[in-house]
DNA sequence: GCTTTCATGGTACGACCGTACCATCAAGAG
DNA sequence: CTCTTGATGGTACGGTCGTACCATGAAAGC
């Protein structure tokens, strides 16, 4: 047996190649060459652990949902324990909004594969049910919020879940796009977010 | 002089044909040659009218904005007059939400142009002053509902009408991506919008 | 009636694309 | 020691890209 490579090592290195180029430059400039290039590979070595271009895009996307969900993991870690739910929600948001620049690098790089994956579904023809298990995680903080009182009785748990997720979101692309900046988004969302807790949370028992 | 042709007709039909294909197959897809087919002239009259493929691009995306200020306003003088300010703050939101055919197009057309710019913001150096002066809109027709006391007077109109705005984007996002329906869309909108109005308006004076 | 000029067609050029093909090196198996 | 085999390099092929170039009708001005 001649000399053995961690394939999965050297498949991280070169999607994350890709994933520099296309937070960078866009997709657009996201060919073979440059990503090899970039990673500092020959384009053979690209075709060797990556059979195709299609497989190449699918492994980095993939990789870089695993990115952004231990981002989202780390900020979580980070609170306190138990951690309010209303900091968990905040922790959660404020992880896919550009404000730093990691988070700003990962909104990037999923706004440059946007518009791909909704032009050429078959890239990803196993549905992705990140989004809805992000919802239902919200969802599941705003009723426990509401049952320690902290959270206004009278609010719809999932349509205030959805509501949050797809208000950062929109929030992000302002960000991204250059309409709005960091600081001006992050007013928004705790403002929307101080709306759905009580004022003055009842004295702990 | 030999015959004379309306030149911005001309330019509209092959921005038209862009236009198609970025919202069917994608960005990727609109070559030179494949506008020229759609549009059913040479590839030589796509240069001639558009001397270069940037300008193109740049002259449909200008095309696009002008299809949905125009479906907006077609919207908006459906209303009642004078339009109560929710009605017009609820036409504002669905009609760049992707419900029924035409905003599907225009916002699929939209999300194919979103990557873009954002990865060659060059091509649109004149800082685009839309979403601003949708957002002021947007609070303008808060204050004027909270003056006849149909909103809740707490609200900052500001901050809201940002929230609205990107509470729709993200919405219209989620519907492209497939991630919901854009009746679940509609259903988390009107909830939000919901919580701003009060439930019983009070009795005309 | 010639000549200018707008509108249009066809095509060629250089660059880059994804991918297939043909090699070489080196390390463990026998 | 030889042979197999995983890892790598280089390059060529067919195709598409944006754009430049060279044409040709046809209508209007003189």
């Amino acid at each position: 047996m001649p000399k053995r490579v961690d394939h999965d090592q050297r498949r991280r290195h070169i999607a994350g190649a890709l994933l520099r180029i296309a937070e960078q430059r866009g997709l657009q400039h996201a060919s073979m060459r440059e990503v090899a290039a970039e990673a500092e590979v020959s384009v053979r070595l690209v075709q060797y652990y990556f059979h195709t271009k299609d497989e190449l895009l699918l492994a980095a996307l993939g990789y870089l949902g695993e990115e952004l969900g231990a981002r989202v993991a780390r900020r979580l870690e980070n609170l306190g324990s138990p951690p309010p739910p209303r900091d968990v929600i905040h922790a959660t948001l404020t992880a896919v909004l550009p404000t730093d620049a990691e988070s700003v690098r990962l909104t990037r790089t999923y706004a440059a594969f946007y518009s791909l994956v909704l032009a050429e579904p078959q890239l990803t023809r196993h549905g992705a049910p990140q989004p809805d298990l992000l919802e239902r995680f919200l969802a599941n903080q705003l009723r426990a919020a509401q049952q320690t009182g902290v959270a206004h009785a009278d609010l719809d748990p999932d349509l205030t879940a959805s509501g949050l997720l797809a208000l950062t979101n929109g929030l992000g692309s302002s960000v991204l796009g250059g309409q709005r900046d960091a600081e001006a988004a992050l007013r928004v969302l705790t403002y929307h977010l101080d709306r759905l807790f009580v004022a003055e949370p009842p004295a702990a028992s």
